[in-house]
RNA sequence: GCCGGGGUGGUGGAACUGGUAGACACGCAGGACUUAAAAUCCUGUGAGCCGAAACGCUCGUACGGGUUCGAUUCCCGUCCCCGGUACCA
């Protein structure tokens, strides 16, 4: 083989691998397990771009270096199939998303087997696959069936709390639970029929039906996601879309809220991702207060404040718009502009609300509220810079202290107090101080804030009107959605005579709950989500629930079922859920951080709880892998011209022009493939026109996000064929650091291409005819080979990937120019770039004469110090902070030698000028500087 | 807006714990080989200045300050870009 056949080389191994299972896993006792995991990828119709497989490279190398190093890795992939996109396309063509989705996960599977890729497809998944979804459903089923025990901190089957309640009714009971809960006595409890006990129990589960605000499309008749709302339009179609109260499945997320937060110092994942965790639960600590309005002293608003001891300088009250109490508390004076507040609000998305906090904007209710402290009156105001989601949709305002609250005092002529003596320049912004001590704050003047704050707390709890409390930000997840193509929820309504229906479970042998065939994707006539499209929808003629499961449901728990994956018993076996515990290795991007990577923590601690799983946090360690943007290439058109022109690069600023995307698979080094733009456009005319530079037409650039329509997609197949799998792989990991994003520019991967040639001439020369001699290595070539080892070795370890290519191509130049060809030094070489590189790395290991497919089988080779041992350093000598020469020094000397040394050298005396130095600092092995 | 991340040559990036900024690679320029091309190899390549050359000098890590013998690295402020913002995945 005179040149290296990267299409033939992939093609053989990755057949080899196939055949001989080479990457099936199973139980070993007898070595220590590792699990490397991706998150599993939504199969688009788009297909991989090349920006998918990044992380999935750097796993892989990962996983493949383990391997060397003598561990039984787990490294599975499947596919997060129910979604969205499926849908849609399903709503436009009619066609099924089980056809459509099955189509992309085959392009993925045959994309992803191209890059050489360690999984054992043995044990793909499918979130949409009934056999897997079941156990979603079932786990939806575990979390109806259980409440959490605030006490033992921990969910509890929900018989206990049946048990809890014959015994004492709710005295003592210490739940996660709705706001609403009733009390009762064991005899009362006891009286209950077994319907009201349901009824009541369904407060406490971990999953229940409550009211949440949702997009509504009424000309749609759907609910949208805020994907699908583009300025207060729906993107299909552009009909307005409204905010609306809707009854949801929710989960208890909220439950976990302090669990979660812990958890995070446990596990080892980016600081930046935990704070983001930590700042989206937003545990805060602060107090309840109740303000009775005026008037109708049975009528109460709670707030929550984390500054409770501001409360004398309270001069209003705002109330989300959609405030349960906003109705009853609107004079009919008032009731036009509330109304028409209340409207404007329900256009804006919950985002565009926060986003905007220069514009103030709120409308006065006509009504009052007291000060429970001070006994003023407070004007009640509705504002949409408060939520109705967070806290208690209500806030007092105190704009001595608060800048949002200065703003909207300002602005409407409501006075601002000042609270603190500390508080400087309240007239021209809120100063939020802690310092000093209180002023016209009745009970707590000449206080400071610890002694203020516990003060008012313990007035509040000493008349019930108030208490101290722990406020989330963090909600109760919306587990439905109004769609087709999710997991069904596995869940039946049925009402006892004249009462409402409740929801009940179906049963466990019932499972899984199969989504049925519709006629259409699209809502009915009368608003209901498609489901209510399938006939015979029942369970023994009761109604199902009609949502289906929202698209995290299904990826926060699929690291178990790949340790095993067709058992039809159980989500996993205990024996294999005992031997692969947890995930020692996640990779995935950052995107996730607050989505499913919360989710599935929250549901990791449920199983946990109910006994199913054996940690409390499920991924060890997490890397983020950055996202891999698109290099865009552009034309330009002349505006003005008869025939239609485009005109290159270096010369448009002399036009007037129009920028248009170009495909950047016709345009290699920047430069139009002419011929090609004419074949594949058809908006271009029949002859258009080229203003050329140097002969060829230039194209523009910029980066932006890959997408399709800015013809900035490039595939992974093609880069393969061209180059080699391998060549990809290691160029994926050298274009920059794992964790940041960075732009593809397929220029750049000519130097890896390159180094594989060049690592092929160490074995061949120009006919072909093997180089490779039995010889000693020297010192030199041991030398080269134990500095790539060591680095690379380390590199792998801290996901420093695009560095040790960098290595691996010093290392190859350094042989290739001591004209080394020894066995003994290219055997180490290939197992160590063996995980970048797998194809070309067996080719060779058979090449130098080892058992076909043995290399994976070897051990990591590890380096040696003794080749490294410098015997000097170079020191480069400063004089005042700049290198004016260097001297050499024996790596042992020490410290004072070397000061002694540098004082009495020449060039250091000459450089010194007479001068004494007044300082000498020498760091070992780095530098010397002389302060004169 | 809020939360998180980022900004270094023409380009992607490197730089250990604060110690010679620009490793490695692309691109570009010049050269060798070749009838030619491809491939390969060699040389140069942050900007500016001095000079025949070697040597050398000044500036330079988004911007403005600060700490330090010394700052891409630490601190304060500003600008810009990216991700998330609860129904995209």
């Amino acid at each position: 083989m005179s040149e290296f056949n990267h299409r033939e080389i992939d093609k053989k191994w990755q057949q080899f691998w196939e055949e001989n299972k080479t990457y099936q896993v199973e139980i070993d006792h007898s070595k220590p397990k590792f699990y490397v995991l991706d998150m599993f990828p939504y199969p688009s119709g788009a297909g991989l771009h090349v920006g998918h497989p990044l992380g999935y490279i750097a796993s892989d190398i990962y996983s493949r270096y383990k391997r060397l190093k003598g561990y039984n890795v787990l490294h599975p992939m499947g596919f997060d199939s129910f979604g969205l996109p499926a849908e849609q396309y399903a709503i436009q063509t009619g066609q099924h998303p089980a056809i459509t989705t099955e189509a992309n996960i085959k392009t993925y599977i045959s994309q992803l087997k191209k890059i050489g890729f360690s999984y054992d497809w043995s044990r793909e998944v499918r979130t949409s696959d009934p056999k897997y979804y079941k156990w979603t459903q079932w786990i939806f089923m575990e979390l109806f069936r259980s409440w959490y025990n605030k006490d033992a901190d921990k969910a509890e089957p929900i018989e206990t709390l049946y048990e809890k309640f014959a015994q004492n009714g709710t005295k003592g009971i210490n739940a996660a639970c709705d706001e609403d809960v009733i009390s009762f006595s064991t005899d009362e409890w006891k009286a209950f029929s077994e319907t009201e006990k349901y009824r009541i129990s369904l407060k406490y589960r971990l999953t229940y039906l409550s009211e949440a605000i949702v997009n509504f499309c009424p000309a749609l008749g759907m609910v949208l996601s805020n994907d699908e709302v583009k300025d207060g339009v729906s993107e299909r179609g552009g009909y307005p879309v409204i905010q609306k109260k809707m009854q949801q499945w929710m989960m208890r997320i909220t439950a976990y809220a302090d669990r979660l937060i812990t958890g995070l110092d446990t596990i080892d994942w980016s600081d930046s991702l935990k704070e983001q965790q930590r700042n989206w639960i937003g545990r805060s600590v602060g107090a309840m207060v109740k303000f009775a309005v005026e008037n109708k002293p049975e009528t109460l608003i709670e707030v929550f404040t984390t500054r409770v001891d501001t409360i004398y300088g309270v001069s209003f009250m705002v109330l989300a718009p959609e405030h349960e109490l906003v109705a009853q508390l609107t004079t009919p004076e008032q009731k036009e502009s509330i109304d028409n507040y209340i409207t404007e609000t329900q256009k804006r998305s919950e985002l565009d609300r926060m986003s905007d906090v220069k514009k103030v904007s709120g409308a006065f209710t006509g009504s009052y509220c007291i000060n429970p402290f001070s006994g003023e009156k407070v004007p009640i105001w509705i504002a949409d810079y408060v939520l109705a989601g967070y806290g208690t949709g209500a806030v007092m305002g105190v704009p001595s202290g608060d800048q949002r609250d200065w703003n909207f005092a300002t602005h409407f002529s409501l006075p601002i107090v000042q609270i603190l003596d500390s508080q400087q320049d309240i007239d021209k912004q809120a100063d939020a101080t802690k310092e000093g001590k209180y002023i016209n704050s009745g009970i707590i003047n000449g206080l400071a804030y610890k002694e203020a704050t516990q003060k008012l707390i313990d007035v509040l709890e000493e008349k019930g009107i108030g208490k101290g409390k722990v406020n989330y930000r963090l909600r109760d997840a919306v587990f439905a959605r109004q769609r087709y193509w999710g997991e069904p929820v596995p869940v039946y309504f049925k009402a006892e005579a004249g009462e409402e229906p409740l929801p009940y479970l179906i049963d466990d042998k019932d499972l899984p709950l199969v989504l049925p065939e519709i006629d259409k994707y699209l809502p009915t006539a009368d608003g209901e989500p498609p489901l209510g499209r399938a006939e015979g929808w029942n369970y023994n003629g009761n109604p199902y629930e009609l949502s289906t499961m929202p698209g995290w449901a299904g990826s926060s728990w699929y690291w178990y079922r790949y340790m095993d994956a067709h058992n039809e018993n159980a989500f996993a076996s205990k024996e294999a859920i005992d031997y692969w515990q947890n995930v020692d290795l996640y990779l995935g991007g950052t995107e996730h951080a607050t989505g499913h990577l919360l989710y599935s923590r929250f549901w990791n601690k449920f199983l946990k709880d109910r006994g199913h799983v054996p940690h409390e946090e499920y991924a060890l360690k997490l890397i983020n892998q950055g996202m891999i943007q698109g290099r865009s290439s552009f034309v330009y058109r002349l505006k003005e011209a008869d025939k239609i022109t485009f005109v290159s690069h270096g010369l448009k600023d002399q036009y007037d022009v129009t920028k248009l995307h170009v495909d950047v698979n016709i345009v290699e080094n920047d430069i139009l493939d002419i011929e090609k733009f004419k074949a594949t456009r058809n908006d271009i005319g029949d002859d258009p026109q080229f203003i050329l530079e140097d002969g060829v037409y230039r194209c523009g650039s910029e980066v932006e996000k890959m997408s399709k329509s800015k013809f900035n997609v490039v595939n992974p197949d093609d880069i393969v064929e061209r180059y080699g799998a391998d060549t990809f792989r290691l160029y994926e990991m050298f274009l920059g650091p794992l964790t940041e994003s960075k732009p593809w520019d397929t220029r750049g991967i000519e130097g890896t291409y390159r180094f594989i040639r060049k690592l092929w001439r160490l074995f061949f020369d120009q006919n072909g005819k093997s180089i490779v001699t039995e010889a000693e290595p020297d010192k030199a070539e041991l030398k080269a080979l134990h500095k790539a080892i060591k680095k690379v070795s380390e590199d792998v370890e801290n996901f420093s990937f695009n560095t040790s290519v960098s290595t691996f191509m010093i290392c190859v130049n350094e042989l290739s120019d001591l004209k080394c060809s020894k066995k003994a030094i290219l055997e180490q070489l290939v197992i160590i770039l063996s995980p970048y590189t797998p194809h070309i790395s067996e080719e060779l290991w058979e090449i130098l004469g080892h058992e076909k497919g043995t290399i994976t089988k070897q051990a990591y080779p590890v380096f040696e110090a003794k080749y490294l041992v410098e015997d000097s350093f170079e020191y480069p000598i400063q004089i005042n902070g700049k290198v004016r020469t260097s001297i050499s020094f024996p790596a042992n000397m020490s410290k004072e030698d070397i000061e002694k040394a540098v004082l009495s050298n020449e060039n250091v005396l000459k450089w010194l000028e007479g001068n004494a130095p007044k300082k000498l600092i020498v760091v070992p092995k780095r530098i010397v500087n002389v302060v004169i």
